[in-house]
DNA sequence: AAAAAAATACCTGGAAACAGGTAGAAATAA
DNA sequence: TTATTTCTACCTGTTTCCAGGTATTTTTTT
C-alpha cells in the first residue's frame, strides 16, 4: 500500500544536511519525502496544499525563527508532527520548541537509526529526543528553571531597540508610536522578564537568545 | 586513469553530514572519498599508511579541537590539503585555522557546486572560502576595528554589578564606596564603551565577552 | 458571537541615570 | 622621582526610566 506511506518534509538550508538527511532516510521503507525547502516561506506555502506528517525543521533557519515557524506550522496544520533539529542542545530551547508545538528535539549528530526511531516515535503520538536531548532534559537543571518569557511581535521588537541604545522617545519615532505606548511595552517587558531595569533585562534577553 | 583521482577523507562526528558530503560528492568523477571517520585520532591513524589529497575537516570534533588537529595533520603529511568545514564564520577562527597549516574554510551551508568548485581551488594550491566566508574575510572587519575597550579593574567589577541589575546606590553599598564615586566610573565606562545608555553598554559587553 | 490577548494611549510622581564639569589622594609606570 | 593612571568624591542640571495605575481599540482565539 503505498497510498499510507509517512510522507516527509524537511526544511534547512543547509544543502549537505538536506541530502544527508535524505540518504539515512532511504532505508526506511515507509517513509516518503515530499519535499525538501530551504526556507520556512517556501514550506509553509507547500504546506498550503500537501499534507506532512512529519517535518525535519532546523530551528535556525535564515528567514525566520525556529519557534516561530513550527507555531505557524501548527496552526496551519496541526495533524503535521514537528521535529526540531539543531546542533545546540540547551535546555530552554528545547522547552520552547516544545512550547510551541514541537512533537521532538534532535540534534545533529543523530545517527541513522535513531533518527527513524525517533521519527516512529513520533507518529506513535509520543515526544521523542535524540540521546544527547534526553540527558539533558531527564535531569531537572537547577539553573533553568526560570522560565523564558514568552513576548509578543511589539515586545521582541522593542526590545531590540533598547538593545540597539535607543531611548523610548527614539524607539516611539522609529516606529510612529507614543513614548507612552513604548513605555506601556518597556513595563509588560521588565515584568515578563522579573527584573527591575533595562541592565538586567538585555542580560537576560542575551542569555535566552532572544536579541 | 584511475590511479591519479584525487583521494578525499572526511572527518565529521554528525552522520548527516558525512552522508550528505558523500552524496553531494559522487557527481565529481575525479575524486574519490578514501574513508569518513567521526573522530580526529582515527583519521590521524588512517592517515599513517594511506595518502589523502584532500581532507573536509570539521573543527568542532569531539575528541580534539579543529586546531590542534590541523597541525598535527600538516606535521604528518604537509601535502595534504586540510579544508576547514564549520557552522560558524568568526574572522578569528578562520584565521586560526589559515595560520595552523588550513588550505581553506568552508561553511556547511555550502552548495554542492561550491564545494567542488573549492576542492578545485584547493588542489591548485590556492586558499579556497566558501562565499560567506569570502565575504567576511574581505573586508577588514567593521567588527573587530572597533576596540575591546581597556577597564580597570574597579570599572569591570562595577560593570558586572551593573549586569546584575544593581542601581548605583545598591553598588555602593556593596562596594563600600559613595554613590557619586560610582557614578564616576559609570560615567567612563559609558564613554570607553562609546554608548548612551547601558541598554547598549550590556549589550556590548556580552558581546565582547567582558561579562 | 463572546472572551481573551495584544496594541494603543494616557496620567502622576518619584527614582535613577546621564552630561559636563572639578579635584584631591593613591597607586603605578617611566 | 616625576608623570600618569586609577580611584576616590563632589556639584548642577536635565533627561530618561520606573511604578502605579486606567482605558479604548484591534486582533486573535475559543
Amino acid at each position: 500500500m503505498s497510498d499510507n506511506k509517512t510522507t516527509l518534509a524537511i526544511v534547512d538550508d543547509h544543502p549537505i544536511v538536506q541530502e544527508g538527511l535524505q540518504k539515512l532516510l532511504v532505508n526506511a521503507a515507509d517513509i516518503t519525502i515530499v519535499g525538501c525547502f530551504t526556507t520556512g516561506t517556501d514550506f509553509v506555502h507547500f504546506l498550503k496544499d500537501h499534507p506532512v506528517n512529519i517535518v525535519l525543521l532546523d530551528i535556525s533557519l535564515p528567514d525566520v525563527s525556529g519557534i516561530d515557524l513550527c507555531r505557524e506550522i501548527k496552526k496551519r496544520s496541526p495533524d503535521t508532527c514537528v521535529l526540531a533539529l539543531s546542533n545546540h542542545s540547551e535546555r530552554s530551547m528545547v522547552l520552547q520548541m516544545l512550547q510551541n508545538g514541537a512533537t521532538g528535539y534532535l540534534l545533529k549528530n543523530i545517527s541513522g537509526e535513531e533518527l527513524i526511531a525517533c521519527i516512529n516515535e513520533a507518529l506513535n503520538g509520543r515526544v521523542s529526543f535524540s540521546h544527547a536531548v534526553k540527558e539533558i532534559m531527564s535531569r531537572p537543571s537547577v539553573n533553568e528553571l526560570k522560565d523564558v518569557p514568552r513576548l509578543t511581535k511589539r515586545e521582541k521588537e522593542i526590545l531590540q531597540l533598547i538593545a540597539d541604545g535607543m531611548t523610548t522617545t527614539d524607539i516611539a519615532g522609529t516606529l510612529h508610536l507614543s513614548p507612552l505606548t513604548v513605555e506601556t511595552h518597556r513595563k509588560s517587558l521588565l515584568q515578563k522578564f522579573d527584573v527591575k531595569n533595562v541592565a538586567a533585562m538585555i542580560r537576560a534577553a542575551i542569555e535566552q537568545k532572544l536579541i
